[in-house]
DNA sequence: CAGCCATTTAAGTAACTCCTTAATTAATGA
DNA sequence: TCATTAATTAAGGAGTTACTTAAATGGCTG
C-alpha cells in the first residue's frame, strides 16, 4: 500500500479506468460472480480480480464469499462523497458563471456576427 | 461535445489527485495565475504546471495567455459530465438500495424484540 | 481422497505518474 | 540591448499501475 491516498482520490482514481466503470455500471444491474463480471472484457481474470480490489478499497463495491463464488455488489458511499465535492463546485461555479454568462451575452448582442466552430 | 469513455477517465483521473482539486478549489474563487496558484503548495512550479496540463486535457480549466502571465480559470462542462456519469448510477443504485432498505426494514422490525442494540 | 471449479496470489514487465533541477521561451522595463 | 520576471519544456528518477502467465487456495463433488 502506498502512503495513506485519501479517500477521494481513490475513489477518483478508482473511477479513472473504463474497465472498473464498466464493472461498476454491469454491478448496478444486480451483484454477481466475478467470473460473470470478466466475460464481457478481454483481459484476463487475475486483472479483473486486481481491478475488483481497487474498487473495493475505494469503497465502492462489497465481496463476500458464498462457497467458491465471490459475489460483487455495489456500495453507494463513496459515489455520494464524490458526487458532494463535484456539486459543491459546481455549484460555486456555476455561480461565477452566470455572472460571466451575463455579460458575454451582453457582448454577444453587440457583436453578433455568427462564426460556428466545434 | 458528447462525452467519450476517455473523456470521462481523462476528468476522473485528472480529480483523482489532491494537488490537483486543491487547485480547482483555489480557482473557484476566482481565475488566477500559475505563480498565486502554486504559492499554497511546497512542491515546485513546474510541478505545479504539469498538473495545469494535465487539467487542460482533461478540459476542466482553460489557460489564456496576457503577457506573461497565464491565467487559467475553471470550465464546467467535464464537471457535468462527470457529475451525470455519478448521478446516473447512483440513481440506479439507489433503486436497488431502496428496495433492499424495505427488506431490512422489515427485518429489523422483526427482530426488535428483545434486543436494544443498533 | 482426487480432481475440478472459481478465484486469488505471486512474480515479472512495460508504461505511466509525479516529482525534481536545469535550461529555455517570452514579455517587460531600465 | 540586457536583466528581470513568469512560466514552460526537457531530462531523468522513484514509485505506481495495469496487465500478463503460472502457481496456489478453498470449497465442492464423484
Amino acid at each position: 500500500m502506498a502512503a495513506t491516498v485519501d479517500e477521494l482520490s481513490a475513489v477518483f482514481g478508482a473511477l479513472a479506468d473504463p474497465t472498473r466503470r464498466g464493472i461498476l455500471s454491469r454491478l448496478s444491474t444486480g451483484a454477481t460472480t466475478v467470473g460473470e463480471l470478466s466475460a464481457p472484457f478481454t483481459i484476463s481474470k487475475p486483472a479483473i480480480s486486481q481491478h475488483l480490489k481497487v474498487l473495493e478499497s475505494a469503497g465502492l463495491i462489497e465481496r463476500t464469499t458464498t462457497a467458491q463464488w465471490r459475489t460483487c455488489s455495489i456500495r453507494t458511499e463513496s459515489l455520494d462523497e464524490v458526487a458532494a465535492w463535484i456539486n459543491h463546485h459546481r455549484a460555486e461555479w456555476n455561480e461565477r458563471f452566470e455572472l460571466l454568462d451575463e455579460r458575454l451575452t451582453e457582448l454577444k448582442s453587440a457583436e453578433k456576427k455568427g462564426t460556428d466552430n466545434d
